[in-house]
DNA sequence: CAACTATGTGAC
DNA sequence: TCACATAGTTGT
């Protein structure tokens, strides 16, 4: 068959239009054509106006992160608008058919982000395979926050468009969203007159102002509310608001109370991914097309393109889902800090408790802390007590419940007023057994990986999975691990046999209560998921605090201190007797932060040593994980800032099984190393920068490893 | 020096 | 990613 035999066949293979491009390619190379205006395909009808479309690619190799001239056909002219959702042939071969068959270069999607009038491409331009749908979903905006985010966690912009998109449903995008209604008035400050500068925050808000604020929330059940009257505000300045919280039950907590404030459902969005693709994008389309201003979501939600936004906020800023499992791992934080920025938007980071960050963003003076006063904290916040891990109780009662003294008499007592929350770490939350005698962490003697307790007493190895048996400390020869986590489960099954009067619950990853009656019973907890108690909890009892401390992370404190303002929270007041035992050792700073109730102390304190021994995030870190060669390789072509250093690389350990693999994780099999390259304060940007350019070159040559990422939260 | 494989580059 | 060009390598 001649080619000229293959050509005129093209056509008629092919029912789109656009396909006829397949023409010009090969009557019209690249290398013929001299300087000259670009040009598209023979005979064909262009756009009038600005027949140049620059096209994001979205999918396929990474280093396609540019922007691509397509030819725009004259009948695509009206829906081919800036924003939209298209087809395009992309690849090398593209269009070239034979023997009926499409040959290499694949439909690809991808967006129109632009219409020009000329390109600045020499060769023929292909036309626009196929406009997918006429809506405009990436704006101008959302575009440059993506861009943003990538370059921040030196991930590519298609990484980051997928996390932000999302995926189309016809049905959805057919129907009209319902008209947007006026705005509310402003609201009444309510429970924010208990913080000094919480009337002036919303006054501010409604103003049409940008206050920026790390917010820590009393104790109780107020804050959804607090959230709300902040929406509100801003809504009544006649721009948009956006919140990002944790978890579905917290999102729908927040819902709850803007339903209540703003007087009905029609002003505000619930977004969450448990809605189902299709009723999430009728949502994403209501906020995208300025029928709603405020929303509520989970993660993804912080790429809501929110019509001029006037605040940007999010609730407990500690918790790890916060941060996506998907390359590049942006921190709502982060990405709503950018938002801050680029949008020009008031700040809000709400807690009960206050992370590192947070307390970074109010010591460099970026966002005011917005607290309450201390005798307030003191007349809401329940009492605390702590007792030695190591006491026995002396009665046989509690001894039966493995109860210290304190915590049974407390229980007891407590159970006369209402309901009793008992928070224990979940089982295999604690990676690190160690010796009874020495301390020292109990390790695999055949890949040196923790210890787990698996059941009562069974252990397995955290990493490769392999059960020990007859484990003894390879330091001191000790044959006694430190007392295992008593699961949940078995925690209810005892304090049901000691209080065999009182009905006893359970909330854990599997079955999450949302909220328990005001009425005497005991709620055995693990920590995230505490049910709310109508009338406040009468007391808690916070077990296994070692465990949460001993955690072998650099945020285990203040991840164990926030766990326990999240249970403590929910506690009523001391003045209405609420009441908190904490197993744990008294002297360890979180611990006492509790007590005294002071997280952003706690917070402070903890800055200002990082910040002395180099650790993130007063320095700012990369992680850098591949096989070896491919490490070493990346960092030594990276342009990186002035006074970079470089940790490690060390082995890294397998995947544990079971657990999904995240970006980072070596696959089955491999052996990968990970280095940590550190920068001085100030460098963070330059060292994503520097990070992304050696990838991007790796990439172009088709090098998928190593991955990075930017703000590793998991250094021990 | 043809036939084959490794390496590199451009894609609109 | 993937087709294609080209440089480099082998074999007779």
């Amino acid at each position: 068959m001649s080619r000229d035999d293959e050509q005129r066949k093209a056509p008629a293979e092919e029912p789109q239009g656009g396909e006829q491009l397949a023409l010009i390619r090969d009557s019209v190379r690249k290398a013929k054509v001299p300087r000259a205006k670009p040009r598209t395909w023979r005979g064909a009808a262009l756009a009038k106006d600005r027949p140049v479309a620059k096209v994001l690619v979205d999918k396929g190799p990474v280093h396609l992160d540019k922007l691509w001239d397509y030819a725009v056909p004259a009948e695509m002219d009206a829906e081919a608008r800036p924003g939209v959702r298209v087809r395009v042939r992309f690849g090398a071969g593209t269009g070239r058919v034979r023997e009926g068959r499409r040959e290499g270069g694949g439909l690809l999607d991808g967006y129109i982000v632009d219409r020009v009038a000329e390109s600045d491409y020499r060769g023929p331009l292909a036309a626009i395979a196929q406009v997918v749908s006429p809506e405009p979903v990436l704006g101008p905006g959302l575009l440059a926050l993506c861009r943003a985010v990538a370059d921040r966690y030196a991930g590519s912009l298609a990484d980051v468009l997928q996390l932000a998109m999302p995926k189309r449903n016809v049905r959805a995008e057919s129907e009209t969203s319902p008209p947007p209604l006026p705005p509310p008035g402003p609201p009444e400050p309510g429970s924010w007159a208990r913080y000094p500068a919480g009337p002036g925050f919303l006054e501010a808000l409604a103003g049409g102002g940008t206050p920026r604020a790390v917010w820590t929330a009393l104790p109780g059940p107020h804050w959804p509310d607090e959230w709300a009257a902040a929406v509100a505000a801003t809504l009544a300045s006649g721009r948009g608001a956006l919140i990002v919280v944790p978890d579905g039950r917290t999102a729908a907590r927040v819902d709850a109370a803007l339903t209540r404030a703003l007087g009905g459902a029609g002003r505000h969005v619930l977004l969450t991914a448990d809605l189902g693709p299709e009723e999430r994008y009728r949502r994403w389309l209501a906020v995208s097309r300025g029928s709603v201003r405020a929303v509520v979501g989970t993660r993804a939600a912080m790429f809501a393109p929110v019509r001029d936004l006037g605040l940007v906020g999010i609730w407990d800023d500690g918790d790890q889902s916060h941060s996506d499992d998907h390359a590049p791992q942006p921190h709502a934080r982060d990405v709503l800090l950018l938002r801050a920025v680029h949008e020009k938007t008031g700040f809000l980071l709400g807690d009960l408790g206050r992370t590192v960050e947070a307390a970074q963003l109010v010591e460099n003076g970026w966002a005011r802390p917005l607290e309450a006063d201390r005798e307030q904290v003191r007349a809401v916040a329940p009492l605390i007590r702590t007792v030695d891990e190591g006491e026995v109780a002396r009665d046989a009662e509690a001894r039966a419940a493995r109860l210290p003294t304190l915590a049974w008499q407390t229980v007891r007592e407590a159970l006369n007023r209402g309901p009793v929350l008992v928070q224990v770490p979940r089982r295999g939350y604690v990676p690190r057994l160690a010796c009874e005698r020495c301390r020292e962490p109990a390790r695999c003697r055949h890949c040196a990986g923790p210890l787990e307790a698996r059941d009562a007493d069974r252990l397995a190895c955290g990493w490769c999975g392999r059960a020990e048996t007859a484990w003894h400390c390879a330091e001191c020869g000790g044959a006694r691990l430190r007392a295992s986590i008593v699961g949940a489960r078995r925690t209810a099954e005892e304090l049901g046999r000691a209080f065999p009067a009182v009905p006893v619950r359970t909330s854990g990853r599997d079955h999450v209560l949302d909220t328990v009656p005001d009425r005497p019973s005991l709620v055995v907890s693990t920590p995230g998921a505490e049910p709310v108690a109508e009338g406040g909890y009468a007391a808690a009892l916070l077990l296994d605090g070692w465990a949460l401390l001993g955690r072998p992370d650099l945020r285990a404190g203040e991840d164990a201190l926030r766990r326990w303002l999240e249970a403590a929270a929910l506690v009523r007041g001391q003045e209405d007797g609420g009441l908190v035992v904490v197993t744990a050792e008294p002297t360890q700073r979180p611990v006492q932060a509790l007590v005294r109730w002071d997280p952003a102390g706690y917070a402070a304190r903890e800055l200002a040593e990082r910040s002395q021994l180099g650790f993130p995030p007063v320095s700012r870190m990369a992680a850098v994980a591949g096989p070896g060669e491919a490490v070493a390789e990346l960092i030594a072509s990276a342009p990186l800032p002035e006074g970079t250093e470089t940790l490690g690389p060390v082995p890294l350990p397998p995947t544990p099984p079971g657990r999904p693999r995240r970006p980072g994780d070596p696959p089955p099999g491999a052996r990968w190393e990970r280095a940590l390259l550190r920068v001085p304060p100030g460098q963070g940007r330059a060292l994503a920068a520097a990070v992304k350019e050696a990838k991007a070159l790796r990439l172009a040559r088709g090098d998928k490893d190593p991955t990075v990422r930017v703000d590793p939260l998991d250094i021990g």
